[in-house]
DNA sequence: TATTGTTATACTCTATAACTATA
DNA sequence: TATAGTTATAGAGTATAACAATA
């Protein structure tokens, strides 16, 4: 847990908008909605772990850059969708080949099979992370895999 | 990589001062200090992606606290070197056992052999990161491991 | 003169609370 | 009245730069 705590903050250090392109928070925001199509705000909230307000600073700078735009839910007029722009969709694919040459500087000291489980590990763990299980009963679970 | 930032901050959210005894970024301090005694604090600095000034405020803290010491070293009397106390020992396990349990709730999805392959990454991936090359050369590495 | 650590200051990021519109 | 999103403001966190002590 410390070990994971220090690894990011080494990432997030060296994830530079010049390295990358953007900010840091923008890459994931816009990799989540690749996977998340015309997500709510209140789910990207959610999800990425930023406040409702600071999410609004978040959508307006990337609905700015072109990168995704925010219509109303017909069926729930307070609500917002935000989807992925086509340009937005360019930017988030140059950003993470820059990302990937980072990680393989940044992870050098594994194998690519290591690296590979170490994807698969993580992926595995934030998807389990975001349901936040239907109520109660987490004891049953995580027994095997 | 996106995945883990997200993951880091999902952590780094639940590890509320209330929850282990003490703030995260102390928790990550202390677990350095006990792998690496008496460490200056410009290498602190580095390991722990924290600017100089900052690391005075974090050690300030712990130094109230009374979890760390600063003593210069009689070598190079510029430098201090930062010993872990006894009472900062049983603080730093108080909140390793707080944060062991607090790991097994977010990795619930993964089993508990999935959970050291990816303790042992990494581990893996931290410490060869901790050595930042002796120069150049870093072209070759990374094609075995 | 260069380096280690410290202090002072300014800036960015994040959170708390009040507000608007829809339900 | 409750919810989704927005805005305004304050607080925490982080970085830039000047400083003191030692090499």
């Amino acid at each position: 847990m410390v070990l994971l705590m220090r690894l990011a903050k080494i990432l997030y250090r060296r994830s530079s908008e010049e390295r990358i392109g953007m900010r840091a928070r923008q890459l994931v925001a816009l990799s989540y909605l690749r996977d998340h199509r015309d997500a709510a705000q209140q789910q990207l909230s959610e999800a990425l772990c930023v406040d409702a307000n600071n999410l609004v600073l978040l959508l307006n700078e990337l609905e700015e850059a072109g990168h995704v735009r925010r219509r109303r839910d017909p069926a729930d007029r307070r609500r917002h969708r935000v989807e992925l722009t086509a340009g937005g969709r360019r930017a988030l694919a140059r950003a993470e080949r820059a990302q990937a040459e980072l990680e393989r500087e940044i992870l050098a000291g594994l194998s690519q099979h290591e690296r590979a489980s170490l994807r698969e590990l993580l992926a595995c763990a934030v998807s389990a992370a975001e349901e936040p299980e239907p109520a109660g009963e987490r004891e049953i679970a995580s027994v095997h895999a």
